[in-house]
DNA sequence: CGTCTTTGACCCGCGC
DNA sequence: GCGCGGGTCAAAGACG
C-alpha cells in the first residue's frame, strides 16, 4: 500500500490504467520468478540425484575392485608379501617376470599402504599402462606416485650413467643391448613389444594425445606411398615410447593410423592417461589372451578393433573411424561410456594440434579419476 | 640461443 | 651371402 502511494507520488501524471498495468506486470514478473524458482528446485533435485548415483556407482566400482583383489589373493597360493598393488598394466610388458625395480617399487607401496591402513585410510595404487602409475579414486596421494616415479627414474639414470661409450657404433650397440635386456626382462621370448594402433578420423596428423612428441624421422614405405612419420616422447629425455603416424590411404585422407610402442618413464598429463588407459587396456587384453574379437568387444563395446601379430609384434588396432555403437548394449555396460573427442588448440600449423582422448574403457585398466 | 623439423645416410633384421 | 625395406641417426636449416 505504501509502495503504491509512493508510486503515485513519483508518477503523479500516471493514470489508474498505468497502475493496473504495473500491477499486472508485477504479477507476471512474480510468476516468472516463481517459475524460475521451481525450475531451480528441480535442477537441484536432479543434481542431487546425479550425485547420489555417482556416489553409488563409485561404491559399486570400489566393491568390484575389492572383490577382484580378494579373489586374486585367494588364488595366490604362494602367500607372498601382502601387497595392495593389484594391477600393473604396462604396455609391452609381461607380468610373468617382475624386475627388481618393480619389486622395489611394490615393496615401497606395500609399506606405505600398511602405514595408511593403520590410519584407517584404505588406499590402492594402480600401475597403468605406458608406464604410468596412478592410484585408485578412493584416495589420491601424489607423494606416493612421485616416489614411484623417482625410483623408476633413479634406476634408469643409473643404467644410463653406467654406459660410457665413445663411438656411434658403440652407442647403437648399447641401445640394442638395452632393448634386448628390456625384451629379456619384460617380454616373452620370441615376442616383441606390444603395439597399439589407433585409427582415428582427423584432418591433422599431429594428434595431441597429451604427450609431447618430437619427430625424428619420416619414411615412405613401399606398401604405402604416403609418408610415415616417426615420433618419440620428449617429455623425458630417456622416455622410450615411440609412435608412428601414417595416413591410412590416398582415398582416405581424413583418417590417420597412430601406432604406440613402449612405456613412459615419467608421469603423464591427464589427457595422456586417458589415452594410456585405452591403449594399455588393449595391450593387456592382448597379453592376457583375449585375442578373439568377441572377448575384446566385451571390453570395447563401442569401437571396431582387431588383433594381429605381424613380425612377432602383437598389435591391437582400435578403429575409431567406425563406431560400433549399439544402444541396446548400454544396460550390459553400466560402467562404460567409451568416447572419443577431438579439440583443436587453434594454434597455427605445424603447431596446430588436436586432442585425442578415451574415457570410461571397461577393462582391467582402472578409470582415472582426479 | 634453444628447440623442433627435415632429410639423406646408415644400420639391422628378414626373406630368398 | 645378398638385397630389400623399415627404423633410426644426426647434421643442417627453420622458427620463435
Amino acid at each position: 500500500m505504501i509502495k503504491e502511494e509512493i508510486d503515485s507520488c513519483v508518477h503523479p501524471l500516471d493514470g489508474g490504467m498505468a497502475e493496473s498495468d504495473k500491477e499486472v506486470e508485477l504479477d507476471a514478473t512474480k510468476a516468472k520468478v516463481d517459475k524460475v524458482r521451481v525450475e531451480n528446485e528441480k535442477l537441484k533435485l536432479l543434481l542431487s540425484t546425479f550425485l547420489t548415483e555417482y556416489n553409488s556407482l563409485q561404491m559399486h566400482v570400489s566393491n568390484v575392485i575389492r572383490q577382484q583383489h580378494e579373489a586374486s589373493m585367494k588364488l595366490d597360493d604362494n602367500g607372498h608379501e601382502d601387497l595392495d598393488v593389484d594391477i600393473s598394466l604396462t604396455l609391452g610388458r609381461s607380468e610373468q617376470k617382475i624386475s627388481k625395480k618393480e619389486e622395489q617399487v611394490k615393496k615401497i607401496i606395500a609399506e606405505n599402504n600398511s602405514i595408511n591402513n593403520k590410519e584407517g585410510s584404505e588406499k590402492k595404487i594402480w600401475a597403468h599402462g605406458l608406464g604410468f602409475w596412478i592410484q585408485s579414486f578412493e584416495d589420491l596421494d601424489t607423494n606416493q606416485t612421485m616416489m614411484l616415479d623417482d625410483v623408476s627414474r633413479e634406476v634408469k639414470n643409473k643404467n644410463v650413467e653406467n654406459k660410457c661409450l665413445s663411438s656411434r657404433k658403440d652407442v647403437k650397440t648399447a641401445r640394442n643391448e638395452d632393448q634386448h635386456e628390456l625384451l629379456e626382462e619384460h617380454e616373452q621370448p620370441g615376442l616383441k613389444k606390444t603395439r597399439v594402433c589407433v585409427k582415428a578420423p582427423c584432418e591433422d596428423p599431429s594428434i595431441n594425445d597429451g604427450c609431447q612428441w618430437r619427430k625424428y624421422g619420416q619414411k615412405t614405405a613401399k606398401t604405402n606411398p604416403l609418408p610415415r612419420a616417426y615420433y618419440r616422447c620428449s617429455m623425458s629425455s630417456n622416455c622410450p615410447v615411440r609412435k608412428q603416424v601414417q595416413r591410412c590411404g590416398e582415398d582416405d585422407t581424413s583418417a590417420y593410423m597412430t601406432t604406440y610402442e613402449g612405456n613412459h618413464d615419467h608421469p603423464l598429463p591427464m589427457e595422456a592417461t586417458h589415452m594410456a588407459a585405452g591403449t594399455s587396456a588393449a595391450a593387456s587384453l592382448l597379453q592376457s589372451g583375449a585375442s578373439s574379437s568377441a572377448s575384446l568387444s566385451h571390453f570395447f563395446p563401442f569401437h571396431h578393433f582387431s588383433v594381429s601379430t605381424t613380425n612377432s609384434h602383437p598389435t591391437v588396432t582400435l578403429d575409431l573411424t567406425q563406431p560400433n555403437y549399439d544402444p541396446n548394449q548400454l544396460p550390459n555396460y553400466p560402467l562404460s561410456s567409451s568416447s572419443l573427442s577431438f579439440s583443436s588448440s587453434g594454434r597455427p600449423s605445424p603447431s596446430k594440434s588436436h586432442t585425442l582422448s578415451f574415457s570410461g574403457l571397461r577393462s582391467q585398466a582402472p578409470m582415472n579419476t582426479y
